[in-house]
DNA sequence: AGATAGCACTCTAATTTCTTGATTGCTAAA
DNA sequence: TTTAGCAATCAAGAAATTAGAGTGCTATCT
């Protein structure tokens, strides 16, 4: 158990910390509490001891260990109110009914990188409670057709097939089997049935079906996959943390990979944060995530930046934006 | 005039100087031709005089200037055969059937990117040759519904559309006037006769006809908006050229402009080398770029990396490439 | 007249040394 | 329990040193 005054150092050193990026030494904390720096040094390392608190080297001030920054979320942070010109921006965006869910969220992630120089990623998958709504195909020329999928939240996906051996007629069968099979359909769901009711189907009188089923299946995947979006790749460069190209390299490559991204998709409805090993993308950054929910959509928020991160108001940032999607 | 033996020297400086980022000196250039160093220096001197070649200090050996390069582009380049396992694995992009031209384009570039670590850009402007051929709507609920087009080369757009004030009913009877109107127009000027044709009539019996009308206006656009896609930016940080970061973030930010990467854009069917300050992105990097046209679509394909750049085998690839898509 | 050898000169880059200042840990006194 | 004081540590920067690569110039050679 930490005593009032070694709180008091431990949050301060925290706070400084992120502010001027460096090593905090007794001096700058005796000022701000009231006793000398001899006893400010005796507590801090009692809290190095515990694990809190870290030396750069022999004679450095400390840093917060990924434990001190643990420890100054869950007992220290205070939440500061929103700025009030970056909630007005903020506003302004989700006032603006023209824009579909999926813009407002990435032009107020962008707002949020711009304001924090963060990185934000917003996962969204479409499929939750969506539904099929129809299946439409255009033929555009001898042997193309396009085959659109609309679902009853107005989400579209389609897909060009090329039908060398098997004609239009075959084709408009299997649409008409399809819309009156498995519209109503959860686009989970979709592939399943596909597979079970529609396949054995269209096997029997389309020669072809292989590639025709394959062309469906396709498209119905492509609906229902995962859908990343990260906003504000180059401000990983504005952090000192990550001066070293080779690290920027190794970032770079982990937000560019859509299955590691996709990995960080949260459940919890909370304001999740994982600091340096405890989050899985890399120990040297921490991710704050958050799930959201609207009646059409699901889906994940995260602002990824260093450890050393401006909690609170990252905290208050997505909250925020959190609370304004939802409804 | 460049004598044969200046010839030599420059295309010697400019082929190591790519291989090994180190300024080049007369005694590595005396071993390769059948001369003592003192004779290579005078003549670089004279090559430096005719402004072919840089110190980079005054005890330096001699980099190629911007003139170098482009001495060595137009007149001492040769073009080697393309490496077969390159071939090999291009060639299965090429022949996957399945692909639409836009993902042949991108794993293609990727490849590219891969293979000689240089970042590549696609520009493709999908209106080209395109007509409208069915415009359709999807009512999804009470007041939203989907509007989808349909070119006649398949390429699709769509938009979701909220019809508060307009009955459904308005709504089918402007996409019929639509169908029945400009069918069959090339995109490029559908905007046109959006404005001049459609929007007096449905002015008329469509109370809330702006919102309407610039819900159509909007998914034209889209559709005949050029389309820009950035391959292996990364691939920036691997050169030494770029290692300060403030410069890295200045290229990262001017590949995700849109329209600083649109500007881009190559009439001429060459492939086009632009050294330095022959182009308008940044006086640090090459540009290599080529037009191409195929029957459904046009664009350009651009690699860009630093001057130091391996010209021989990027404007090799380039042409393979360029070739493969044209038929 | 062009090519070469030789030499003094220049400059980078790497290594070392020195200095400064911030900060610590420890001890003894308050 | 707190504080004052002091020796020890270390980073970071400045200055000095060295080694090596390369140049320009000049006198000589063919």
């Amino acid at each position: 158990m930490l005593t009032n005054r070694q709180e008091n150092i431990l949050k301060l050193i925290v706070t400084e910390y992120i502010k001027l990026a460096k090593p905090v030494g007794s001096k700058l904390l005796c000022e701000r509490l009231n006793c000398s720096s001899a006893t400010v040094r005796n507590e801090m390392q009692i809290l190095e001891e515990m694990g809190l608190l870290e030396k750069t080297h022999t004679s450095s001030g400390r840093i917060p260990s990924e434990a001190g920054y643990r420890y100054y979320v869950d007992n220290l942070m205070e939440l500061k109110e929103l700025n009030g010109e970056e909630v007005f921006k903020l506003q302004t965006i989700f006032r603006n009914t023209q824009l579909e869910l999926s813009d407002v969220l990435s032009k107020s992630l962008e707002l949020i990188s711009d304001i924090t120089s963060y990185t934000s990623v917003v996962l969204d998958k479409k499929s939750h409670d969506n539904k099929l709504k129809e299946i439409s195909i255009v033929p555009v020329s001898e042997n193309l057709v396009v085959v659109i999928i609309v679902t009853d939240q107005g989400y579209v996906e389609h897909k060009n097939i090329e039908i060398t051996g098997i004609s239009l007629e075959e084709v408009r069968k299997t649409v008409k089997l399809i819309n009156d099979l498995i519209v109503g359909t959860p686009i989970d769901e979709v592939s399943a049935k596909l597979e079970f009711e529609i396949k054995p189907i269209i096997g029997k009188y389309v020669k072809q079906h292989e590639m025709l089923y394959n062309a469906f299946y396709d498209v119905f995947n492509d609906i229902s996959s995962k859908n990343v979006n990260v906003v504000g790749k180059n401000n990983i460069l504005k952090h000192q943390e990550f001066q070293a190209l080779d690290k920027v390299e190794e970032i770079f490559s982990k937000l560019d990979d859509k299955e590691m991204m996709q990995s960080i998709e949260e459940k919890n409805n909370d304001i999740n944060i994982y600091i340096g090993h405890e989050n899985k993308m890399d120990p040297d950054v921490t991710v704050i995530k958050t799930n959201y929910k609207t009646n059409k959509d699901t889906g994940t928020i995260a602002i990824i930046g260093p450890k050393r991160m401006e909690y609170d108001k990252v905290v208050n940032l997505l909250d925020y934006i959190k609370k304004q999607i939802e409804r």
